[in-house]
DNA sequence: TCAGTTGCCTAGGGGTATTAGGCTACTCCC
DNA sequence: GGGAGTAGCCTAATACCCCTAGGCAACTGA
């Protein structure tokens, strides 16, 4: 018999485009198996359980989403950054729904602290410094761009969206315009 | 035997109680049923499936919130209204959050239609009407405050602001101050 | 009272998660 | 080249969840 090869990198790929194909909540120990063309019991020699395996592409979809931003990065600010950010954050939820949902995933301290979190605000930080807040401000910021950013997307492709007819994308450009226009008139108290 | 007294309504309801204690993901038919005392598939005669439970425990949790939202708004307007409307929503978040859960279950359009959502964002627009917002501003600032409000909560009770140390409740009120600064000065391009 | 309806049960088929234990195909070292 | 050892994959078996079919008993109303 051949061997087909598994590594826990192809399996946490395979789960990856799985959960873009069907849905993170469908990726299922025995779905990824059966891509593999072998049978479940086998995995567990790779992986230790299904929860191992949704948070491999939990971490996979934050280290790419964090790559994503850092290129779109790359050389820009002010509300260049900005726009930048925004629109490479919402691409990448939008074209790996399943691999974005999986990085909404529950993760405890230890291993959110060892993920591409930290990345991810250290570059909003850093996009902040052209608006020059103080903190907590500064915080407050990060917190209220992230919050808005993953609101966005999460109710975008939940449909939420689709009641007002208005178009999604041109309401995405005026919230981050607005969301430009606040840093740069953050109220004091 | 004596009747266990199964109706939609309680199913619903346990339901919903169980998602808040375990998690939305763990609102099963066999634990509903366990807590009434009954056979899983004697649940099949009030629900059609385990989704149709589900949807019902989102709905119920939708027409919940708008009711939160409703009685905090009642008698306010301007930054007044805002600060009850966002309070009230983050109160319900954390508070049942295996309900808020549930309310962002993918529902298809004909159910969204019929549910609460649509009462969600008339309160919405009644809010705004403080700000005067011409269209399609207003609808850009709806979609905007529902996505701050939503990824906040979520972001939060999925412990992601917890790696900054600053209180996430000042960071909140810091965030629904800078949405009313906003509004107040919404960029016009 | 008794016919009909409704509520709950048992039986059973299908899927996923996981452990235990076995066989076999590579690897590498003498 | 020939074992010895490791790693990859398999079958078997348990447990839990979803759901259908069919049965009996408990209510309901004429």
């Amino acid at each position: 018999m051949a061997r087909a090869g598994v590594t826990v990198e192809r399996l946490t790929l395979a789960a990856a485009e799985l959960a873009d194909e069907l849905g993170f909540e469908n990726v299922t120990v025995s779905t990824v198996a059966r891509r593999f063309g072998v049978r479940d019991a086998s995995l567990y020699s790779h992986i230790k359980s299904a929860r191992d395996l949704r948070v491999r592409v939990a971490l996979l979809a934050m280290a790419e989403l964090a790559d994503r931003v850092a290129d779109a990065l790359a050389g820009r600010a002010g509300k260049d950054a900005l726009v930048a950010f925004a629109n490479a954050y919402r691409d990448y939820a939008l074209r790996h729904p399943g691999r974005y949902a999986a990085a909404q995933l529950d993760l405890d301290d230890e291993t959110v602290a060892g993920s591409a979190a930290g990345r991810h605000s250290a570059m909003t930080r850093a996009l902040l410094r052209g608006y020059q807040l103080p903190e907590p401000a500064q915080t407050d910021a990060i917190r209220l761009l992230h919050s808005t950013f993953h609101g966005y997307v999460t109710l975008e492709a939940g449909g939420r969206f689709r009641l007002t007819p208005r178009e999604v994308d041109a309401s995405w450009a005026a919230t981050v315009a607005a969301l430009d226009a606040l840093l740069r008139n953050w109220p004091s108290a």
